[in-house]
DNA sequence: TTAACATATGAACAATTGCTCATATGAAGA
DNA sequence: TCTTCATATGAGCAATTGTTCATATGTTAA
């Protein structure tokens, strides 16, 4: 361990940002949503939900991937309250339930396409 | 592979939405960006950016790492185009080079906070 | 030149991740 | 009931990732 937590180069603008800084939560909750849509996989699924609700054999055809690598990682985007889903007989029906979420791909879309 | 190519539930919903699909290059470009903010370290380090430019060693007290791990991390943010740098003397300052993933930031950033 | 310092980098390692395959669950129809 | 279908889930595995440690690079000052 080499944190230098006395020496360091220029303490006062360290001290200024450390002031700006999200706590240790918040940063962490960041990084979790960052993380579900930084799987091409998850990624896709979520814009697949954004203009329609899907079932799961529909997904899998969408992002060109087994039913069963959508249904593992739909779990995960349930667990983080991005989709959620109805049952429609034996038909499992997903949706997307975090506006936030879709504010984040639309922006990250603009940026790739500008 | 028990992709169904052909007996998918709702076909008219999957052409539907597969029109509405970004391509390949540009999921993989989104995942990319939304990946390099999903590791807290690296986050931390983009955080501390955004008020002002910091040298190495600063960026590693405020994230309360080892000069090597965000050395290491720095590195990936270079590479991605997130983060610049310039030299003055011994000294390396880091500073956001993307305007876009500091929109993505503020985003989450509120996001968590509401 | 040599020493000291700030940063960069490569190898190695543990930990995590995403997929596959096999199997389980739950619903509808025969 | 039994079968079929849609989805869920657990184990196992290969691949990727983030950190550490040792070492290298590049800059400044003595």
């Amino acid at each position: 361990m080499d944190i230098c937590s006395d020496k360091c180069i220029n303490e006062k603008k360290v001290k200024q940002t450390m002031k700006t800084m999200p706590d240790q939560d918040d940063t962490i909750q960041m990084a979790d949503i960052f993380k579900a849509l930084s799987d091409p996989t998850r990624l896709k699924i979520v814009l697949s939900l954004l203009s329609q609700e899907h079932c799961v054999c529909d997904i899998a055809v969408i992002c060109q991937q087994t039913d069963s690598a959508i249904s593992h990682q739909l779990r995960i985007l349930r667990t983080l309250k991005i989709v959620k889903n109805r049952r429609e007989g034996k038909i499992m029906y997903y949706s997307i339930d975090d506006a936030h979420v879709v504010s984040l791909i639309k922006m990250s879309l603009d940026h790739v396409r500008h």
